[in-house]
DNA sequence: CTGAAAGCGCTTACAG
DNA sequence: CTGAAAGCGCTTACAG
């Protein structure tokens, strides 16, 4: 692999200085003389010259590296979101790099090193875990974003998700018009914000009406099917089951379905997010629709416009019941 | 945000050269005097720094980043290959930025042209279009890697992935020892190297049996479904359909249930990749299983150990048949 | 409209 | 075991 051209090697293929060259390339191309311009054109495209990013980003003292940390790379709601953020980042002209925490405190703290080190101009937490670490880098100002999980406590920084309060008392207020019986939550791991605010107004909307488990569960369709077949294996048969998220609750229908149960009637199901692939492959299931292609654009914003300064902004997306036949 | 420490600060403040710093992070700690050692550790500590990957990849005339572009960041299969090489890359200190080329050309040959001002040390390209630019990026001796897709013809590159035409004759002859009937293809587009192998092998495994109707389209549950609705509005009820990939297969099953037929007495549905949600939401999908997780492994290696050199090299992974409910 | 020169943060061959 | 110095590829204030 021999080395890429440089400006230097631009600038003595057309004559010109680098100062030229870099003007070319560095959106200050009107700046220049018409046959100037055709000269450092041809010569860049004969040796196919690209500027350096890393000479760029040293000089000017910002990368265009923009690291998005996942808690879980196998949860299609989490990578769509990526994607959409992928996808909205281009118009800022700069690049995402994906980092999978996967719910691990001392590997998100490993990459919020890296992250660092590659100089990010803004790391995106989908999910954070409260660490020291995680604490320091907020507290030095870095570019931190946090994403369906809030900020740790104390800390003031940038937020991107729905009211999950709202939501979950929204469901809530629904099971109970329902007048459904037995109400159970496997909920997300409680020392999550997103998990116990959904938790909260779940049970402010079920109002006086008690549930009779509250159960907590990885962001899982594991940790759903464990929670589904001790649930299930009891003398009760009829249950009705909020879900912290929807792979909870495949996990909690797949065990329903092994055994042999009727979902609504013996069960009813409820999650959250409306993973893509409900429409296709869970049609039935009734959850919290978020659209993962809000969540690029809000987030972007956040990063490529100049005031990423107000620390405390933050987007609310929308949100709203998608009902289908598990509840 | 202020600026991040540098070896100068820490040298300053630990009273040592910038040089005794650099060899502390660079891996030379032990050639250090131990109290020096210690000095310098205190003092980045106190400071905060960690080195620039910027400063480091411009001395060093090479980046830790390596990129990924996959053709559809909606398809599992190819996220969890994502998924699976970042972590693989780990072994290497290399990270991975993501690219979505959404099956554009233009796209893609513009990620291209990024990839290479990120001065990338490798690229990944899952499922390569063949464009001027490409070719041209391949004879440059750029290190890229092609993965479930071969290079375009004449181009000599690494390739990863399975052997599609031994796979599609794997399917073809089960379909025929069956004595499956009314036999169909729902390929992925034929000018993809995998997707014409893929029928191939099929063809060639169904033997004497012609097939009732070959049919191309996207990698897309959307594309399964409207093939899926033209062929089941005829008379015939009954078909045995191979599909491209499991997308293009849950789309069928899709456009089966609304009709209301019965798989697999009245079709019989045989997908490709086994896509990670089959275990929860598919789990009636017989298709070819091919481990997202060994592509992790085969890539990273390919890319972190010294002999990429050896252009030609290839990984051929595995694949084994899973037979379902489907067919 | 264009160029000479400085400097971004790092590493390493060389000298001691 | 340690330091002074050069240079990786770029951009920009300054001068002309």
């Amino acid at each position: 692999m021999s080395k890429p051209p440089t400006v230097h090697d631009v600038a003595r293929l057309s004559g010109v200085s680098t100062a030229t060259v870099s003007r070319y390339f560095g959106g200050k191309a009107n700046a220049l003389a018409p046959e100037t311009l055709e000269v450092v054109r041809k010569a860049a495209e004969t040796l196919g010259y690209t500027p350096s990013e890393i000479g760029r980003s040293l000089r000017l003292a910002r990368s265009r590296v923009v690291v998005m940390m996942v808690p879980d790379a196998a949860n299609t709601f989490t990578t769509d979101v990526a994607a959409s953020v992928e996808q909205a980042l281009k118009k800022y002209e700069l690049s995402m790099v994906l980092a999978n925490s996967a719910e691990d405190p001392d590997q998100q703290d490993r990459l919020l090193t890296d992250a660092h080190g590659l100089r990010a101009r803004a790391i995106i937490l989908q999910g954070a875990i409260d660490t020291p670490p995680l604490r320091a880098m907020a507290v030095r100002q870095e570019n931190i974003i946090f994403v369906n999980r809030r900020p740790p406590n104390g800390i003031v920084a940038p937020y991107v998700g729905v009211d999950n309060h709202a939501a979950g008392l929204a469901v809530g207020r629904y099971f109970a018009k329902q007048g459904y019986e037995n109400c159970v939550a496997i909920s997300g791991p409680h020392h999550y914000s997103g998990s116990s605010e959904r938790l909260e107004g779940f049970l402010a909307g079920l109002g006086k009406k008690k549930p009779v488990s509250l159960l907590e569960s990885p962001f899982t369709m594991e940790g759903g099917y464990q929670h589904g077949k001790k649930l299930l294996a009891g003398r009760r048969r009829h249950y009705s089951v909020f879900c912290g998220n929807d792979m909870i609750a495949y996990g909690l229908h797949r065990a329903a379905m092994e055994r042999g149960l009727d979902v609504p009637n013996d069960l009813a199901i409820f999650g959250f997010d409306d993973n893509r692939m409900n429409d296709w492959l869970a049609p039935w299931l009734s959850t919290v629709q978020v659209s993962a292609a809000d969540f690029g654009p809000a987030i972007a914003d956040l990063i490529g416009s100049p005031s990423l300064e107000d620390k405390g902004a933050s987007f609310i997306l929308p949100f709203q019941l998608k009902l289908r036949t598990s509840a």
